[in-house]
RNA sequence: GGGUCAGUGCCCGAGCGGCCAAUGGGAUCUGGCUGUAAACCAGACGGCUUUGCCUACGGGGGUUCAAAUCCCUCCUGGCCCA
Protein backbone atom coordinates (compact mmCIF):
# COMPACT_ATOMS: atom_id res chain seq x y z
CA UNK A 1 0.00 0.00 0.00
CA UNK A 2 1.16 3.62 -0.87
CA UNK A 3 1.71 5.69 1.76
CA UNK A 4 -0.25 8.37 0.66
CA UNK A 5 -3.25 5.53 1.19
CA UNK A 6 -1.94 4.69 4.69
CA UNK A 7 -1.77 8.46 5.92
CA UNK A 8 -5.01 9.22 5.05
CA UNK A 9 -6.40 6.26 6.01
CA UNK A 10 -4.63 6.86 9.92
CA UNK A 11 -5.97 10.51 8.93
CA UNK A 12 -2.77 11.93 9.01
CA UNK A 13 -2.77 14.33 5.79
CA UNK A 14 -3.85 18.18 7.27
CA UNK A 15 -2.41 20.28 4.22
CA UNK A 16 0.56 18.93 1.40
CA UNK A 17 2.39 21.93 -0.51
CA UNK A 18 2.60 19.17 -3.28
CA UNK A 19 1.53 15.83 -3.63
CA UNK A 20 4.41 14.62 -5.74
CA UNK A 21 6.17 13.96 -2.34
CA UNK A 22 4.31 11.42 -1.74
CA UNK A 23 6.07 9.36 -4.73
CA UNK A 24 9.46 9.89 -2.83
CA UNK A 25 8.25 9.07 0.04
CA UNK A 26 7.04 5.40 -1.34
CA UNK A 27 10.37 5.04 -3.01
CA UNK A 28 11.96 5.41 0.09
CA UNK A 29 14.87 8.40 -0.62
CA UNK A 30 12.85 10.93 1.06
CA UNK A 31 14.93 13.01 4.10
CA UNK A 32 12.44 14.64 6.29
CA UNK A 33 12.31 16.57 9.13
CA UNK A 34 10.38 17.91 12.23
CA UNK A 35 11.19 20.54 15.02
CA UNK A 36 10.58 19.94 18.77
CA UNK A 37 10.70 22.60 21.14
CA UNK A 38 12.83 22.53 23.83
CA UNK A 39 9.62 24.02 26.47
CA UNK A 40 9.73 21.35 28.31
CA UNK A 41 12.32 18.68 29.84
CA UNK A 42 10.52 15.88 28.60
CA UNK A 43 8.73 15.60 25.49
CA UNK A 44 5.11 14.79 26.28
CA UNK A 45 1.61 12.58 24.47
CA UNK A 46 1.05 15.66 22.32
CA UNK A 47 4.73 15.01 20.46
CA UNK A 48 3.32 11.46 19.96
CA UNK A 49 2.11 11.86 16.69
CA UNK A 50 4.37 13.68 15.19
CA UNK A 51 7.43 11.11 16.12
CA UNK A 52 4.88 8.87 15.11
CA UNK A 53 5.34 10.10 12.10
CA UNK A 54 8.94 9.87 11.62
CA UNK A 55 8.92 6.94 12.49
CA UNK A 56 6.56 5.78 10.00
CA UNK A 57 8.72 7.37 7.13
CA UNK A 58 11.73 5.33 8.65
CA UNK A 59 9.77 2.27 8.54
CA UNK A 60 9.19 2.84 4.26
CA UNK A 61 12.97 3.53 4.00
CA UNK A 62 13.36 7.39 4.16
CA UNK A 63 15.04 8.89 6.55
CA UNK A 64 13.95 11.00 9.54
CA UNK A 65 15.31 14.09 11.52
CA UNK A 66 14.33 15.05 14.72
CA UNK A 67 15.14 18.79 14.89
CA UNK A 68 15.31 20.16 18.44
CA UNK A 69 15.19 23.94 18.52
CA UNK A 70 18.23 24.83 20.95
CA UNK A 71 18.17 27.95 18.98
CA UNK A 72 14.28 28.71 18.33
CA UNK A 73 13.70 27.74 21.67
CA UNK A 74 15.67 30.95 22.80
CA UNK A 75 13.62 33.06 20.89
CA UNK A 76 9.43 31.34 21.48
CA UNK A 77 7.06 30.59 18.96
CA UNK A 78 4.36 33.01 18.63
CA UNK A 79 1.97 30.44 16.11
CA UNK A 80 -1.65 30.99 17.24
CA UNK A 81 -0.53 31.67 21.13
CA UNK A 82 -2.31 34.39 22.99
CA UNK A 83 0.21 35.86 24.82
CA UNK A 84 3.51 37.15 24.57
CA UNK A 85 5.97 34.16 25.97
CA UNK A 86 8.50 34.82 29.12
CA UNK A 87 11.72 33.78 27.60
CA UNK A 88 13.35 30.22 28.89
CA UNK A 89 16.97 30.74 30.37
CA UNK A 90 19.79 29.35 28.94
CA UNK A 91 19.97 26.76 31.57
CA UNK A 92 16.31 25.52 31.68
CA UNK A 93 16.89 25.29 27.69
CA UNK A 94 19.78 23.02 28.23
CA UNK A 95 17.90 20.70 30.67
CA UNK A 96 14.93 20.37 28.52
CA UNK A 97 17.18 19.85 25.11
CA UNK A 98 19.21 17.08 27.01
CA UNK A 99 15.88 15.51 28.29
CA UNK A 100 13.97 15.51 24.84
CA UNK A 101 16.95 14.35 22.44
CA UNK A 102 17.20 11.37 24.78
CA UNK A 103 13.73 10.73 24.11
CA UNK A 104 14.21 11.58 20.53
CA UNK A 105 16.95 8.99 20.28
CA UNK A 106 14.73 6.09 22.01
CA UNK A 107 12.07 6.27 19.80
CA UNK A 108 13.62 6.64 16.52
CA UNK A 109 16.28 4.45 15.16
CA UNK A 110 19.59 6.06 15.33
CA UNK A 111 21.07 3.24 15.44
CA UNK A 112 23.97 2.99 12.23
CA UNK A 113 22.38 -0.29 11.54
CA UNK A 114 19.66 1.31 10.27
CA UNK A 115 22.06 2.74 7.44
CA UNK A 116 20.95 5.12 4.70
CA UNK A 117 17.32 5.52 6.88
CA UNK A 118 19.28 6.19 10.27
CA UNK A 119 17.76 9.08 12.06
CA UNK A 120 19.41 11.77 12.97
CA UNK A 121 19.27 14.18 16.43
CA UNK A 122 19.83 17.77 15.69
CA UNK A 123 19.75 21.28 17.05
CA UNK A 124 19.57 24.25 15.64
CA UNK A 125 21.53 26.20 18.30
CA UNK A 126 24.57 25.08 15.98
CA UNK A 127 23.85 26.73 13.32
CA UNK A 128 21.08 30.05 15.02
CA UNK A 129 23.51 31.11 17.57
CA UNK A 130 26.40 31.29 15.56
CA UNK A 131 25.33 33.10 11.95
CA UNK A 132 25.85 36.81 12.38
CA UNK A 133 23.10 39.40 12.38
CA UNK A 134 23.84 41.39 9.17
CA UNK A 135 24.63 38.19 7.03
CA UNK A 136 21.23 36.48 8.55
CA UNK A 137 19.33 39.90 7.46
CA UNK A 138 20.73 39.98 4.22
CA UNK A 139 20.82 36.44 3.19
CA UNK A 140 17.19 35.32 4.62
CA UNK A 141 15.50 38.24 5.95
CA UNK A 142 15.66 39.66 2.22
CA UNK A 143 13.64 37.01 0.81
CA UNK A 144 10.90 37.73 2.55
CA UNK A 145 8.18 40.72 3.01
CA UNK A 146 6.69 41.56 6.20
CA UNK A 147 3.28 41.77 3.87
CA UNK A 148 3.96 38.08 3.50
CA UNK A 149 4.60 37.65 7.05
CA UNK A 150 1.88 39.71 8.64
CA UNK A 151 -0.40 37.37 6.47
CA UNK A 152 -0.24 34.46 7.94
CA UNK A 153 -2.94 33.32 10.27
CA UNK A 154 -0.52 32.17 12.92
CA UNK A 155 0.60 35.83 13.16
CA UNK A 156 -2.54 37.51 12.56
CA UNK A 157 -4.48 36.16 15.12
CA UNK A 158 -2.04 37.78 17.10
CA UNK A 159 -1.80 41.00 15.71
CA UNK A 160 -5.89 41.19 16.08
CA UNK A 161 -6.07 40.89 19.86
CA UNK A 162 -6.49 44.36 21.41
CA UNK A 163 -5.21 43.52 24.71
CA UNK A 164 -1.78 42.36 23.95
CA UNK A 165 0.81 42.67 21.40
CA UNK A 166 3.47 40.82 19.58
CA UNK A 167 7.00 41.28 19.99
CA UNK A 168 9.80 42.03 17.14
CA UNK A 169 11.41 38.88 18.96
CA UNK A 170 8.62 36.75 18.79
CA UNK A 171 7.48 38.10 15.03
CA UNK A 172 10.97 36.79 13.84
CA UNK A 173 10.83 33.32 14.93
CA UNK A 174 9.19 31.87 11.50
CA UNK A 175 12.42 33.50 9.62
CA UNK A 176 14.73 31.31 11.95
CA UNK A 177 12.21 28.43 11.26
CA UNK A 178 12.50 28.54 7.89
CA UNK A 179 16.11 29.40 7.99
CA UNK A 180 16.49 25.93 9.50
CA UNK A 181 14.64 24.35 6.45
CA UNK A 182 17.47 25.48 4.41
CA UNK A 183 20.21 24.61 6.22
CA UNK A 184 19.15 21.03 6.61
CA UNK A 185 18.21 21.14 2.94
CA UNK A 186 21.88 22.54 1.82
CA UNK A 187 23.69 20.09 4.31
CA UNK A 188 21.71 17.13 4.96
CA UNK A 189 19.50 17.08 1.34
CA UNK A 190 16.12 17.12 3.73
CA UNK A 191 13.60 18.22 1.48
CA UNK A 192 10.46 17.91 3.55
CA UNK A 193 9.01 19.33 7.09
CA UNK A 194 6.22 18.24 8.53
CA UNK A 195 4.56 19.21 11.46
CA UNK A 196 1.36 20.09 13.15
CA UNK A 197 -1.74 22.32 11.07
CA UNK A 198 -0.47 25.79 13.39
CA UNK A 199 3.36 24.95 11.69
CA UNK A 200 1.87 25.76 8.05
CA UNK A 201 2.38 28.85 7.94
CA UNK A 202 6.19 28.38 9.32
CA UNK A 203 6.53 25.32 6.82
CA UNK A 204 6.00 27.57 4.13
CA UNK A 205 8.10 30.04 5.20
CA UNK A 206 11.00 27.36 4.72
CA UNK A 207 9.62 25.75 1.37
CA UNK A 208 9.71 29.30 0.17
CA UNK A 209 13.20 30.19 1.58
CA UNK A 210 15.17 27.02 0.11
CA UNK A 211 13.81 27.80 -3.50
CA UNK A 212 15.12 31.44 -3.13
CA UNK A 213 18.31 31.15 -1.13
CA UNK A 214 19.06 27.72 -2.66
CA UNK A 215 16.64 27.14 -5.68
CA UNK A 216 15.96 23.56 -4.38
CA UNK A 217 12.45 21.91 -4.44
CA UNK A 218 11.48 21.51 -1.13
CA UNK A 219 8.15 20.09 0.21
CA UNK A 220 6.04 20.89 3.21
CA UNK A 221 2.84 18.64 5.30
CA UNK A 222 1.03 19.15 8.12
CA UNK A 223 -1.07 16.39 10.16
CA UNK A 224 -4.30 17.59 11.61
CA UNK A 225 -4.55 18.27 15.46
CA UNK A 226 -5.72 15.80 17.37
CA UNK A 227 -8.79 16.82 19.47
CA UNK A 228 -10.93 15.52 21.99
CA UNK A 229 -14.54 15.27 20.31
CA UNK A 230 -15.52 18.58 22.93
CA UNK A 231 -13.03 20.50 20.31
CA UNK A 232 -9.98 20.51 23.26
CA UNK A 233 -6.58 19.54 22.91
CA UNK A 234 -5.68 15.80 23.28
CA UNK A 235 -2.81 15.95 25.68
CA UNK A 236 -3.66 17.01 29.34
CA UNK A 237 -4.18 14.44 31.85
CA UNK A 238 -7.52 13.24 32.54
CA UNK A 239 -7.50 15.88 35.19
CA UNK A 240 -6.93 18.43 32.89
CA UNK A 241 -3.96 20.56 33.01
CA UNK A 242 -1.66 18.31 33.66
CA UNK A 243 0.62 17.39 30.55
CA UNK A 244 1.05 13.41 30.85
CA UNK A 245 4.90 12.91 29.99
CA UNK A 246 6.70 10.72 28.30
CA UNK A 247 9.10 10.80 31.08
CA UNK A 248 8.67 8.13 33.17
CA UNK A 249 9.91 10.22 36.20
CA UNK A 250 7.14 12.58 35.49
CA UNK A 251 4.25 10.81 34.30
CA UNK A 252 4.37 7.06 35.59
CA UNK A 253 3.74 4.31 32.86
CA UNK A 254 0.63 3.07 35.03
CA UNK A 255 -0.74 6.50 34.83
CA UNK A 256 0.34 6.72 31.12
CA UNK A 257 -1.09 3.19 30.19
CA UNK A 258 -4.27 4.65 32.44
CA UNK A 259 -4.45 8.26 30.15
CA UNK A 260 -5.19 6.22 27.14
CA UNK A 261 -7.02 3.25 28.58
CA UNK A 262 -9.86 5.61 29.81
CA UNK A 263 -9.58 7.53 26.16
CA UNK A 264 -13.54 8.41 25.38
CA UNK A 265 -15.37 5.49 22.80
CA UNK A 266 -15.78 8.88 20.50
CA UNK A 267 -11.73 9.16 20.44
CA UNK A 268 -10.47 6.47 20.52
CA UNK A 269 -10.27 5.37 16.88
CA UNK A 270 -8.75 8.38 15.94
CA UNK A 271 -6.01 7.56 18.28
CA UNK A 272 -5.86 3.57 17.26
CA UNK A 273 -5.29 5.12 13.75
CA UNK A 274 -2.80 7.98 14.45
CA UNK A 275 -0.27 6.64 17.30
CA UNK A 276 -0.11 2.91 16.89
CA UNK A 277 1.20 0.85 14.09
CA UNK A 278 -1.45 -1.53 14.01
CA UNK A 279 -2.19 -2.65 10.66
CA UNK A 280 -5.36 -1.51 8.77
CA UNK A 281 -7.38 -4.91 9.76
CA UNK A 282 -6.32 -4.89 13.33
CA UNK A 283 -7.72 -1.37 13.62
CA UNK A 284 -11.38 -1.71 12.06
CA UNK A 285 -11.74 -5.20 13.94
CA UNK A 286 -10.80 -3.00 17.25
CA UNK A 287 -13.62 -0.21 15.88
CA UNK A 288 -15.88 -2.12 15.13
CA UNK A 289 -15.70 -3.90 18.56
CA UNK A 290 -16.41 -0.56 20.24
CA UNK A 291 -19.33 -0.42 18.36
CA UNK A 292 -20.66 -3.49 19.11
CA UNK A 293 -19.32 -4.25 22.65
CA UNK A 294 -18.03 -0.71 24.07
CA UNK A 295 -18.38 -2.19 27.38
CA UNK A 296 -15.09 -4.93 26.74
CA UNK A 297 -12.90 -1.71 25.81
CA UNK A 298 -10.96 -3.67 23.75
CA UNK A 299 -10.02 -0.77 21.55
CA UNK A 300 -8.67 1.10 24.57
CA UNK A 301 -6.85 -1.47 25.54
CA UNK A 302 -5.18 -2.59 22.64
CA UNK A 303 -4.28 1.42 22.04
CA UNK A 304 -3.46 1.56 25.72
CA UNK A 305 -0.95 -1.38 25.25
CA UNK A 306 0.95 -0.65 22.08
CA UNK A 307 1.75 3.08 23.10
CA UNK A 308 2.95 2.09 26.45
CA UNK A 309 5.01 -0.82 24.50
CA UNK A 310 6.20 1.91 22.56
CA UNK A 311 7.34 4.64 24.88
CA UNK A 312 8.38 2.57 27.79
CA UNK A 313 8.48 -1.34 26.79
CA UNK A 314 6.70 -4.43 26.95
CA UNK A 315 7.36 -5.27 30.32
CA UNK A 316 6.01 -1.63 31.65
CA UNK A 317 2.92 -2.76 29.92
CA UNK A 318 2.60 -6.46 31.49
CA UNK A 319 2.66 -4.64 34.85
CA UNK A 320 0.23 -1.64 34.39
CA UNK A 321 -2.56 -4.11 33.38
CA UNK A 322 -1.27 -6.20 36.50
CA UNK A 323 -1.74 -3.35 38.59
CA UNK A 324 -4.55 -2.16 36.78
CA UNK A 325 -6.37 -5.39 37.12
CA UNK A 326 -5.94 -5.18 40.97
CA UNK A 327 -6.05 -1.46 42.03
CA UNK A 328 -9.50 -1.12 41.45
CA UNK A 329 -10.79 -4.13 43.60
CA UNK A 330 -11.23 -4.89 47.18
CA UNK A 331 -9.46 -7.99 46.95
CA UNK A 332 -6.62 -5.94 47.33
CA UNK A 333 -6.48 -6.72 50.85
CA UNK A 334 -5.88 -10.47 50.11
CA UNK A 335 -2.75 -9.91 47.46
CA UNK A 336 0.70 -11.74 48.56
CA UNK A 337 2.78 -8.85 49.42
CA UNK A 338 4.98 -8.89 46.44
CA UNK A 339 1.78 -8.74 44.37
CA UNK A 340 0.93 -5.69 45.75
CA UNK A 341 4.26 -3.89 46.09
CA UNK A 342 4.15 -4.65 42.22
CA UNK A 343 0.92 -3.24 41.34
CA UNK A 344 1.67 0.06 43.65
CA UNK A 345 5.12 0.52 42.41
CA UNK A 346 4.25 3.13 40.18
CA UNK A 347 2.25 5.52 42.96
CA UNK A 348 3.94 7.77 45.02
CA UNK A 349 5.08 6.59 48.34
CA UNK A 350 6.56 7.45 51.71
CA UNK A 351 7.27 5.98 55.08
CA UNK A 352 6.19 6.32 58.35
CA UNK A 353 7.67 4.98 61.53
CA UNK A 354 5.25 2.69 63.40
CA UNK A 355 5.72 4.36 66.56
CA UNK A 356 3.89 7.47 64.78
CA UNK A 357 1.46 5.26 63.95
CA UNK A 358 0.43 3.38 67.23
CA UNK A 359 -2.00 5.63 68.62
CA UNK A 360 -3.64 5.83 65.34
CA UNK A 361 -3.11 8.53 62.49
CA UNK A 362 -5.46 11.72 61.98
CA UNK A 363 -6.47 11.29 58.64
CA UNK A 364 -6.46 14.74 57.53
CA UNK A 365 -3.04 15.00 58.24
CA UNK A 366 -2.21 11.59 56.31
CA UNK A 367 -4.30 12.94 53.38
CA UNK A 368 -1.97 16.14 53.45
CA UNK A 369 0.94 14.40 54.20
CA UNK A 370 1.25 12.20 51.50
CA UNK A 371 0.40 14.85 48.64
CA UNK A 372 -2.87 13.29 47.89
CA UNK A 373 -4.66 16.94 49.45
CA UNK A 374 -2.81 20.13 48.94
CA UNK A 375 -4.30 21.38 52.64
CA UNK A 376 -6.11 20.36 55.18
CA UNK A 377 -8.89 22.46 54.38
CA UNK A 378 -8.95 20.61 50.68
CA UNK A 379 -8.21 17.01 52.72
CA UNK A 380 -11.40 17.57 55.07
CA UNK A 381 -13.21 17.86 51.58
CA UNK A 382 -12.26 15.59 50.22
CA UNK A 383 -13.37 13.50 53.49
CA UNK A 384 -16.81 15.29 53.34
CA UNK A 385 -17.27 13.96 50.30
CA UNK A 386 -16.86 10.46 50.89
CA UNK A 387 -13.72 10.22 48.56
CA UNK A 388 -11.00 8.74 50.22
CA UNK A 389 -9.98 5.25 50.55
CA UNK A 390 -7.83 2.82 52.61
CA UNK A 391 -7.04 -0.36 50.74
CA UNK A 392 -10.29 0.49 48.64
CA UNK A 393 -12.43 1.20 51.59
CA UNK A 394 -14.19 4.52 52.24
CA UNK A 395 -11.95 5.90 55.19
CA UNK A 396 -14.22 8.46 57.67
CA UNK A 397 -12.72 11.66 58.23
CA UNK A 398 -13.44 10.88 61.95
CA UNK A 399 -11.75 7.73 62.90
CA UNK A 400 -8.12 7.34 63.60
CA UNK A 401 -6.20 5.13 61.03
CA UNK A 402 -4.73 2.26 62.94
CA UNK A 403 -2.04 -0.22 62.49
CA UNK A 404 -4.45 -3.20 61.94
CA UNK A 405 -5.69 -1.53 58.82
CA UNK A 406 -2.19 -2.17 57.40
CA UNK A 407 -1.91 -5.04 55.14
CA UNK A 408 0.72 -7.42 55.70
CA UNK A 409 1.40 -5.25 58.97
CA UNK A 410 2.83 -2.69 56.97
CA UNK A 411 1.26 -1.41 53.63
CA UNK A 412 -1.66 1.33 53.59
CA UNK A 413 -3.03 2.21 50.17
CA UNK A 414 -4.42 5.59 50.41
CA UNK A 415 -6.67 6.69 47.57
CA UNK A 416 -8.31 10.24 46.65
CA UNK A 417 -11.08 9.66 44.13
CA UNK A 418 -10.71 7.27 41.09
CA UNK A 419 -7.32 7.21 40.66
CA UNK A 420 -4.94 8.94 42.34
CA UNK A 421 -3.35 6.70 44.69
CA UNK A 422 -0.45 7.08 47.77
CA UNK A 423 1.83 3.87 49.19
CA UNK A 424 2.27 4.28 52.88
CA UNK A 425 5.06 1.74 54.33
CA UNK A 426 4.78 1.00 58.11
CA UNK A 427 8.67 0.85 59.44
C1' G B 1 8.29 61.68 25.79
C1' G B 2 2.63 63.17 25.55
C1' G B 3 -2.47 61.43 25.59
C1' U B 4 -5.73 57.55 26.65
C1' C B 5 -7.62 52.81 28.27
C1' A B 6 -6.62 48.69 31.18
C1' G B 7 -4.38 45.14 35.21
C1' U B 8 -9.80 41.12 39.96
C1' G B 9 -9.37 34.22 42.36
C1' C B 10 -6.69 28.44 37.58
C1' C B 11 -8.85 31.19 32.92
C1' C B 12 -12.57 34.61 31.03
C1' G B 13 -15.11 38.27 33.36
C1' A B 14 -18.74 41.26 36.86
C1' G B 15 -18.28 44.55 40.97
C1' C B 16 -16.73 50.68 41.25
C1' G B 17 -16.94 53.05 49.49
C1' G B 18 -19.94 48.93 53.89
C1' C B 19 -24.62 43.38 52.83
C1' C B 20 -17.22 41.08 49.11
C1' A B 21 -13.40 35.52 49.98
C1' A B 22 -15.91 38.91 45.95
C1' U B 23 -22.20 37.66 40.79
C1' G B 24 -21.72 34.69 36.31
C1' G B 25 -19.36 31.33 32.77
C1' G B 26 -15.48 27.86 31.73
C1' A B 27 -11.85 24.58 33.66
C1' U B 28 -10.94 21.42 37.73
C1' C B 29 -12.16 18.12 41.90
C1' U B 30 -15.50 14.65 44.64
C1' G B 31 -19.86 11.69 44.70
C1' G B 32 -23.97 9.18 41.81
C1' C B 33 -25.24 6.43 37.19
C1' U B 34 -22.13 3.37 33.83
C1' G B 35 -17.94 0.27 30.98
C1' U B 36 -11.71 2.81 35.21
C1' A B 37 -15.89 5.95 28.69
C1' A B 38 -19.05 9.98 27.10
C1' A B 39 -23.41 12.43 28.34
C1' C B 40 -26.23 13.53 32.53
C1' C B 41 -27.40 14.65 37.92
C1' A B 42 -25.58 16.54 42.77
C1' G B 43 -21.97 19.01 45.60
C1' A B 44 -17.26 21.49 46.20
C1' C B 45 -13.84 24.93 44.42
C1' G B 46 -7.97 30.91 49.06
C1' G B 47 -6.00 29.20 53.89
C1' C B 48 -6.48 27.91 59.08
C1' U B 49 -6.26 26.11 65.54
C1' U B 50 -13.30 26.22 60.72
C1' U B 51 -20.44 28.75 64.02
C1' G B 52 -14.81 32.37 64.07
C1' C B 53 -10.15 34.14 62.26
C1' C B 54 -6.23 35.28 58.60
C1' U B 55 -4.53 36.45 53.64
C1' A B 56 -6.22 38.28 48.91
C1' C B 57 -8.69 42.16 43.83
C1' G B 58 -0.71 44.62 39.69
C1' G B 59 3.30 46.99 43.82
C1' G B 60 3.84 50.79 47.60
C1' G B 61 1.70 54.84 50.28
C1' G B 62 -2.68 57.73 51.76
C1' U B 63 -8.06 59.33 52.81
C1' U B 64 -12.03 56.90 55.77
C1' C B 65 -15.13 54.12 61.47
C1' A B 66 -14.87 51.13 56.75
C1' A B 67 -11.54 50.51 50.18
C1' A B 68 -11.37 45.59 44.94
C1' U B 69 -14.04 50.18 44.85
C1' C B 70 -11.65 57.30 46.26
C1' C B 71 -6.53 59.97 46.04
C1' C B 72 -1.00 59.84 45.09
C1' U B 73 2.91 57.19 43.11
C1' C B 74 5.41 53.22 40.81
C1' C B 75 5.30 48.83 37.65
C1' U B 76 3.23 46.17 33.39
C1' G B 77 0.41 46.08 28.86
C1' G B 78 -2.92 47.90 24.64
C1' C B 79 -4.13 51.94 21.36
C1' C B 80 -3.20 56.98 19.42
C1' C B 81 0.32 61.14 18.87
C1' A B 82 5.64 62.70 18.83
Amino acid sequence: MSLRADWAFRGLIHQVTDEAIFEQLDAGKVTAYIGFDPTAPSLHVGNLLQICNLRRLQLAGNRPIALAGGGTGLIGDPSFKAAERPLLTAEALAMNLAGISAQLTRLLDCDASAGASRALLMNNADWLTTVSLTDFLRDVGKHVTINQMVAKDSVKSRLDREDIGLSFTEFSYMLLQGYDFVRLYQDHDCSLQMGGSDQWGNITVGVDLVKKMAGGKAYGLTVPLLLRPDGTKFGKSEGGNENVWLDARLTSPFAFHQFFLTTDDAMVSQLLRALTFLSHDEILELEAATTNRPQERRAQRALADAVVTWVHGAEETAKANRAAAALFSEDIALLDEAVLLEIVADAPSSTLTRASAVAGLDPVELLVTCGLASSKTEARRFFEQGGVYINNLRQEENSPVKVSQALHDRYLVVRRGKRNTHLIVLS
